[in-house]
DNA sequence: CTTCCACCGGAACCGTGGGAAA
DNA sequence: TTTCCCACGGTTCCGGTGGAAG
């Protein structure tokens, strides 16, 4: 569909997450990097494993994709990418591996036991190599699978973290794996790096004189180093100014489009959560700080009046777990001295 | 110093639900 | 249809921890 008579937006895909735009600035050194170790592939070797590491909007997972869409046009490889917070078990990570590799009609058995899923991937590399990139590996909740895709022939990894630490405490085989990989480091943006690549996106997603260079240098000011937060910001105001009616970007759309992405990014994880967290979260927010008897016990009341039946304490325990790995609670001190409190 | 207490978190276990084979 | 197999979320069990109480 042609945006005939839009007035700030080109071509909005442009400045939507999954975008892969045709150059990435300021990577130069980790483009090289990447490229040697993936360059084994045109010759029909194995890749180099590689493990890209640096806080939330830092292009990493850009950059993977990019990479390997760029190897495609020289080598016949396959690829598949998974996320592996939606995915954290063995099991799954292969299924979506086989999946995305065309292999759903072999697999629509459910009662498959994870191992044969292992033979079948084998069994398909025969045909070629193929790239995997595992985002949020840090999240897993079996690391095992790491093991057992470096052991694999033809098979490629490009993992994923927000930082190297998840080196520590995990079975020393499967760490000295990861060591051996191209440890690929992506540092946060600058203001001024940030407002280039804006740059780029503004000419591409925008049209013409809808925002100032003035505006941009301000959006990359406002996203403390994370391209994700930045794009996100232009966007969210162009199509507010596009609904609007404007033919530009006021400057206060660009101040509201900041607290809207932290709202909406709240809410989305909110809703990823059950009843049980819900009520966890709505203590601990109400409270602002909780000692864990005092929490649990008003769990077990708020829980009571509301007639849901209780989950049992160590579910409790695993379910905080989540929330405090999800950052959405932080927590301090060690068995009953444990204290959850909200974070920001 | 020893025992107790209340929570932490790993591991084994169980019930459930869905798909396939018999 | 019944029976079997599996992954998965939640539960049960239990050793660990460290300040408080005796």
């Amino acid at each position: 569909m042609y945006d005939v008579q839009n007035r700030i937006i080109r071509n909005l895909s442009a400045l939507e997450e999954h975008f892969i735009p045709s150059r990435l600035l300021h990577r130069e050194g980790q483009l090289e990097a990447i490229r040697d170790d993936l360059q084994p592939l045109i010759n029909r070797r194995d890749m180099r494993d590689v493990f890209l590491y640096g806080r939330p909007g830092t292009g990493k997972t850009c950059m993977a994709r990019y990479v390997v869409e760029e190897l495609k046009k020289h080598a016949s490889v396959k690829s598949c990418y998974v996320n592996c917070w939606h995915n954290s078990s063995r099991f799954r990570v292969l299924y979506s591996i086989l999946e995305r590799m065309g292999e759903v009609l072999a697999i629509h058995r459910k009662g498959i036991p994870t191992d044969e899923l292992l033979d079948i991937l084998r069994s398909r590399l025969k045909a070629g190599h193929c790239i995997v990139i595992l985002d949020e590996v840090d999240k897993l909740e079996e690391e095992g699978i790491l093991y057992d895709l470096t052991e694999m022939e033809r098979i490629g990894l490009i993992l994923i973290a927000n930082n190297p630490e998840v080196f520590f405490d995990i079975d020393a085989r499967i760490r000295s794996r990861l060591m051996a990989m191209d440890n690929i480091e992506f540092p946060s943006y600058t203001a001024i790096e940030l407002a280039d690549i804006l740059k780029d996106r503004a000419e591409l997603g925008l049209l013409p004189n809808a925002i100032e260079k003035r505006q941009i240098e301000a959006i990359a000011e406002m996203a403390g180093g994370d391209a994700r937060i930045a794009i996100d910001i232009m966007r969210i105001s162009a199509e507010d100014a596009e609904s609007r009616d404007l033919d530009r970007i006021g400057d206060n759309l660009l101040a509201k489009a900041l607290p809207r992405i932290k709202e909406k990014d709240l809410e989305k994880a909110v809703m990823a959560l059950n009843e049980h967290q819900r009520v966890l979260l709505g203590i601990v927010k109400a409270r602002q700080t909780a000692k864990a008897s005092d929490l649990y016990e008003e769990y077990g009341k708020k829980v009571s009046e509301a007639g849901i039946k209780a989950a049992n304490g160590r579910t409790l325990r695993k379910y905080m777990e989540v929330l405090v790995g999800m950052k959405m609670i932080g927590a301090s001190g060690e068995g009953r001295w444990r204290e959850y409190s909200i974070n920001g």
